[in-house]
RNA sequence: GCUCACGUAGCUCAGUAGGUAGAGCACGUCCUUGGUAAGGACGAGGUCACCGGUUCAAAUCCGGUCGUGAGCUCCA
């Protein structure tokens, strides 16, 4: 059959001469970017190499979105080139948004070379320089790129493996290192946006020199530019670390670099939320207890903390001895364990914490409520026999579901297994692992799994929530652990007299209380639920004749336990509304003198506004069924 | 920790060529008592992150420290 080639385009077959582009076909979609041949990706213009099913690649496919991306990273390369044509090029690949590209320079970008480097772009889309692909011989490839100096693109090819086709594509005096596919020209790139700078080593490694990393993304049209940036503005909009603040929820000061200060609203947010989780995990046989946070250094000796952990912990040296603040409660539950000696009959033991945690990260690494040096977990050890890990994984998952339920977030679960360096017995890996999936298939959940990802005291279960903008978020752990029994000689009698080693199960649902919180300011836009919200109702008289009547409410509402407050400053009722429809108080009950006669409230909700008088305190009942905790 | 950028009142920001600081909001006092998203007047508030240097003179120029941001790295 040489020299023709069967293709299926739009459903129906044809044969072409072989060494047809995709762009030759008269049934070319007008915006395709890139061909896709059999899970093959192509340039348009690149002959087609096999037969099989063609489909178009837009600018809405993700591939085709990729290649619009990638190319917008050579555009970058090529304006950075001719501006400064010293600088040494590394990789420019495309993101999920836009791309980047790292570039070494002689010297820092300076305010404004972004602005420059986006105009020399958009001069060269002007140009509409057509897109080639070059194939290359070894030799070729790196003389070429030694003649340009390239280092970056020598370390490349050297590590090509020698059987693969070496690539580079090239748009006018540019030229670059790269398996492609790309756009046909770059005329198709007609917005472009550089959005920052930031420092990326050579090749991810701490080793490697210093580059510098330009962000950018584009469109094929104005109009989706725009459109992106107002998204990024939104999401800006919703950022924990600009509404914590201004909603008086938390605030951070130099003096204390990775601790919040909680302010009254966010401390009654955070307590309602470890009540939420104290009362979901007491009905499920939990026991709260409260360990020492300061250790002497010998029992993170005997943890393997001190080997593992130790750069991660705040040091404490007095009288000549090290003392640690603890980075997680395991140890201080396994002495508990052991402060006695415990029976068949005691298990599954499982023991809540949610005391203070310390860690010293990297000062680089901080991150608003999300990376913090000091925070809580709604952490947990389960004590259990070997018979009953299933059952108590069974357990955790469920709560799991509820808790995630609760604030409508839905999860995805990443089953990690044994890692090369594990420790313990084989027999006990194998059987663990297999327990964990039979119960995952049982529960129906749809989960990945990555292979070898397990801590190397056992295996463990990531749990991943999917918030309202759709970002995923590692929050869960449950992680079994067959060592630190071991470490702490940590047995109970069994109902045959014999000891027996116990296997721990560590979970943390919510994970950092802190983080959470964060991620649900940012889920809800701060706009939280009645029965989370801090302050659920503001009260506001309309003048101060009303102002007795809105106390004998407020005290109501408190004897309740619903939280609100009565704004009786001297402010027209349209102003107070105002401010507390900007502190998103889910609930405002204006009172004014009609009211006070007739006995009523006047409801208006954050979410739909005037909903009308409503009788008092027939309202009440309804709030405190409203307002109820989403135990279920 | 590393690279780059940034750091002016509680917040958002202005501050032209180096000549001892300004607005809006918030806050306080007074006036106003108004039925569903901003009533008015007056007032208080700053060692311009901190330390040092250059200069007759530094918020402004230079160096260092701390913090923050975007990333990198790390993340039992």
């Amino acid at each position: 059959m040489a020299g023709e080639l069967q293709l299926v385009i739009d459903g129906e077959a044809r044969s072409v001469q072989s060494g047809c582009t995709a762009w030759d076909l008269p049934e070319r979609q007008e915006h395709a970017l890139a061909v896709w041949v059999d899970g093959q990706v192509l340039d348009l213009k690149r002959a087609l190499p096999q037969s099989g099913t063609v489909q178009w690649l837009t600018f809405n496919d993700f591939s085709g979105r990729q290649v619009f991306r990638h190319s917008s990273a050579h555009l970058l390369a090529q304006a950075v080139k001719r501006l400064w044509p010293e600088a040494k090029l590394g990789t420019g690949p495309a993101l999920d948004d836009g791309f980047y590209y790292d570039v070494a320079l002689a010297e820092p970008l300076q305010e404004g070379d972004l602005a420059r480097i986006e105009r020399e772009m958009k001069k060269i889309v002007g140009e509409n320089l057509p897109i080639e692909r070059v194939e290359l011989s070894r030799t070729e490839a790196l003389t070429l790129f030694d003649q340009r100096a390239e280092t970056f693109k020598r370390q490349i090819i050297e590590g090509i493996p020698h059987d693969a086709v070496i690539s580079a594509y090239r748009q006018g005096d540019f030229i670059d290192l790269c398996s492609g596919p790309h756009l046909a020209a770059t005329g198709l790139i007609q917005a472009i946006k550089l959005t920052s700078v930031s420092g990326a080593y050579w090749r991810g490694n701490e080793v490697n020199p210093m580059m510098t990393r330009i962000y950018g993304t584009s469109f094929p049209s104005e109009d989706e530019l725009t459109q992106h940036l107002v998204h990024i503005e939104d999401a800006k909009q919703r950022d924990h670390r600009k509404l914590g603040p201004s909603l008086d929820l938390f605030s951070f000061r130099e003096d204390a670099p990775g601790f919040a200060f909680w302010h009254p609203k966010g401390n009654q947010l955070y307590r309602t939320l470890e009540e939420f989780s104290r009362r979901l995990q007491h009905d499920r046989g939990y026991q709260e207890v409260a360990t020492p946070w300061i250790y002497r250094v010998g029992l993170w000796e005997r943890s393997g903390h001190w080997d593992h952990y130790r750069d991660d912990m705040f040091l404490i040296e007095r009288d000549s001895e090290v003392l640690g603040v603890k980075p997680m409660n395991c140890p201080g539950h396994a002495l508990l364990f052991k402060g006695a000696t415990r029976s068949y009959r005691d298990l599954p033991m499982r023991l809540a914490e949610y005391s203070p945690l310390s860690r010293f990260e990297r000062s680089g690494t901080l991150h608003g409520l999300m990376r913090v040096r000091g925070f809580h977990q709604d952490d947990a050890h389960l004590f259990v026999s070997q018979d009953q890990i299933s059952q108590e994984m069974f357990g955790v998952l469920d709560l799991v579901d509820v808790m995630y339920r609760a604030f409508g977030l839905t999860h995805e679960v990443v089953f990690s297994t044994r890692p090369d360096n594990y420790m313990g017995d084989l027999a006990l890996w194998n059987q663990a692992e297999a327990n964990l999936e039979e119960i995952l298939r049982d529960r129906g959940l749809k989960y990945q799994i990555n292979p070898k990802d397990g801590a190397f005291y056992g295996p463990k279960l990531d749990i991943a929530a999917i918030d309202s903008l759709g970002r995923r978020w590692q929050l869960a752990t449950i992680q079994l652990d067959f060592q630190l029994p071991e470490k702490f000689d940590l047995h109970y009698v069994d109902a045959d007299g014999e000891f027996k080693r116990p296997v721990m199960i560590h979970r943390a649902i919510m994970g950092s209380l802190e983080r959470f919180l964060g991620i649900l300011v940012e889920h809800y836009a701060g706009a939280f639920p009645l029965w989370l919200a801090p302050v659920q109702c503001v009260i506001i008289p309309i003048t101060d004749q009303q102002i007795s009547y809105a106390q004998e409410i407020q005290r109501k509402l408190s004897r309740y336990g619903i939280r609100s407050e009565v704004d009786d400053r001297s402010q027209k009722m349209g102003y107070k509304i105002r401010e507390a429809q900007l502190a998103k108080v889910p609930r405002m009950l204006v009172v004014g003198g009609r009211d006070q006669t007739n006995h009523t409230v006047s409801v208006r909700t954050r979410d739909q506004g005037d909903i009308g008088a409503k009788p008092w305190p027939d309202y009440l009942h309804q709030l405190i069924e409203e307002a109820e905790m989403p135990l279920a």
